[in-house]
DNA sequence: CTGAAAGCGCTTACAG
DNA sequence: CTGAAAGCGCTTACAG
């Protein structure tokens, strides 16, 4: 029996008899046999399985995301298990205890932050290696996130470089860490050259966005704006066409997230590309490194956000 | 130990004197204890976990179909891991392996069928209990499905009633069984006023509704069209768009599946709401039963499909 | 080079 | 009413 266990393991440690290693192999071929998991698990204290704590399953935007994570972890023989923290009371903890604490998981991917979170540390200190993504948590120094400040930039550069001076952001809820550095990214450009940029918060949904470009176009009339999100940039560019505006002649409309859509809505929308399945991969791999025993660390992701141009953007109007 | 045991899982079928009782509850409240899930698979020989194998982690349109799912599962303290069906060469097949041969799962949800695929008899004469979830394998016994032949009834009603009767369906690919049955349904209906409605077939994407509502249009000027999914019906909004023609002045147009895009696209579209909840949270309820010993069955959920009217579906032009 | 033994953390007949 | 024992299917020192 512990020989099979160590041919079936592919253990070099200790040498076999070529005969023997055959015989098993062969045997192990005709019976189908494969090592039940939940034993092994047991006596390796080790599950196979990683858990991915995801905001919303309502909230499919984040779904690239979700296959880069499941692709590595697949390929790196972990199984996924989707968990939700909808933020409400107390899911987060109801799927920590049943996840982590009845040992189901070896390792947690948490997407699901939100800044001021109290629960988020108890996480981080947990028995169970985690990290954050997408949405970092400051200071734990186990985030796994994108340039988004660096997606901001690019967006306002972009803007600016058609001439535009009137400017304003559809940003999303404060409370999230993407969001926020994407605003943060985009205003200090904007401020460079000495203007102001207008700004209104928003849900990331279509009827957020559309409510939002009504505010921001009546509030100061801007000629380019930058969209947070893509299910956002939806309801803007309804808002927009229901304001009798036209893009891009008297308004430039860009969105963070490319996404199918982009290509087929009225005017085929200038967007902002984020390495979405390689963050999903990446946060797979650092939270692997702690698994086998590495320490924490922040990883941002290194492909830079990549300007997709379409028709809705064009030079500022005189 | 066993007094614990007996007490942490509430058996009733052995006395234990109240104050041993309260003795446990009050440790095991202290000591934060909770019983190994992993230990506990291995003695009961079950696992909490339920996989749901998807046809592809790209397509987020069956998300509220996982969402149902993942709810009712959770629910009902079921687990549920994530397996890919990319439809490639041995996807399925090694998602088989590592789930149910490695006995990982007590039961699996297979949304990713195909008409003809040869893999699906096995999984479904398998050591664990499955259910094939929207898209059904005939014959199996244990499909879990909606009443999509009934939604392209309501379709094809909705546009006769309005007069129309040079109609259009832009289908989905023939190997799926839920388009296919949506085509049926409309078709039934349509030739029973005496029409032959013009099919196209293509990829569930918007550049799939793009190029077939293009032919579609060339081929035989409908005044009405449905469209089986979504995605097409994004891109087929873009193509009639593109050709110059009118909605609903001209052409009605109707999709299957509602979705929030639906409102906010250039004329809001009509739709086909299903129940893509409670599809989910049924096939959990109908794969329990066969985990708890039930027998296997074809369930269909009751909810008739809805039409929602909005703008772009009207009277045919004389 | 290979087999016998212990033990991972539980649950459940079975004694007492 | 409660405790001791066996066993779920593995892996890994340890003997031989």
């Amino acid at each position: 029996m512990s020989t099979v266990s160590r041919v079936i393991n592919g253990r070099a440690d200790v040498a076999v008899r070529p005969e023997t290693r055959q015989r098993i192999l062969t045997a192990a071929r005709e019976l189908q046999y494969r090592p039940n998991a939940i034993a092994r698990g047991l006596r390796l204290a080790t599950t196979g399985t990683l858990a991915l704590l995801v905001p919303s399953l309502r909230n499919p935007v984040n779904s690239a995301i979700v296959r880069g994570a499941f692709d590595r972890a697949w390929e790196r023989t972990f199984v996924l298990v989707l968990a939700e923290d909808s933020g409400e009371s107390d899911a987060a903890e109801e799927a920590y205890e049943r996840l982590v604490e009845e040992g189901r998981i070896d390792g947690l991917l948490i997407q699901s932050a939100r800044l001021g979170n109290t629960h988020l540390d108890a996480f981080a200190q947990g028995p169970v290696p985690c990290v954050f993504i997408d949405r970092a948590h400051p200071g734990s120094g186990r985030n796994v996130t994108m340039r988004d400040a660096d997606a901001g930039r690019t967006a306002a550069e972009h803007v600016l470089a058609l001439g535009h001076r009137s400017i304003g952001h559809l940003a999303g809820p404060p409370e999230l860490d993407t969001v926020s550095r994407r605003r943060v990214g985009f205003v200090e450009r904007v401020e460079a050259v000495g203007c102001t940029p207008a700004l209104v918060s928003a849900p990331l949904s279509e009827s957020g966005g559309y409510a939002a470009m009504q505010e921001l176009l009546a509030a100061c009339a801007p000629t380019a704006v930058y969209v947070a999100n893509i299910n956002q940039a939806v309801g803007a560019v309804a808002a927009v066409r229901d304001a009798g505006v036209r893009v891009p002649d008297e308004l430039s409309l860009l969105c963070h997230d490319d996404d199918p859509v982009c290509e087929y809505l009225d005017v085929p929308l200038t967007a902002i590309r984020m390495p979405l399945h390689e963050l999903g991969s990446t946060a797979v791999d650092v939270l692997l490194e702690q698994v086998e025993g590495g320490p924490a660390r922040d990883v941002e992701v290194r492909t830079a956000p990549e300007l997709v141009r379409r028709g809705s953007t064009g030079p500022a109007p005189r």
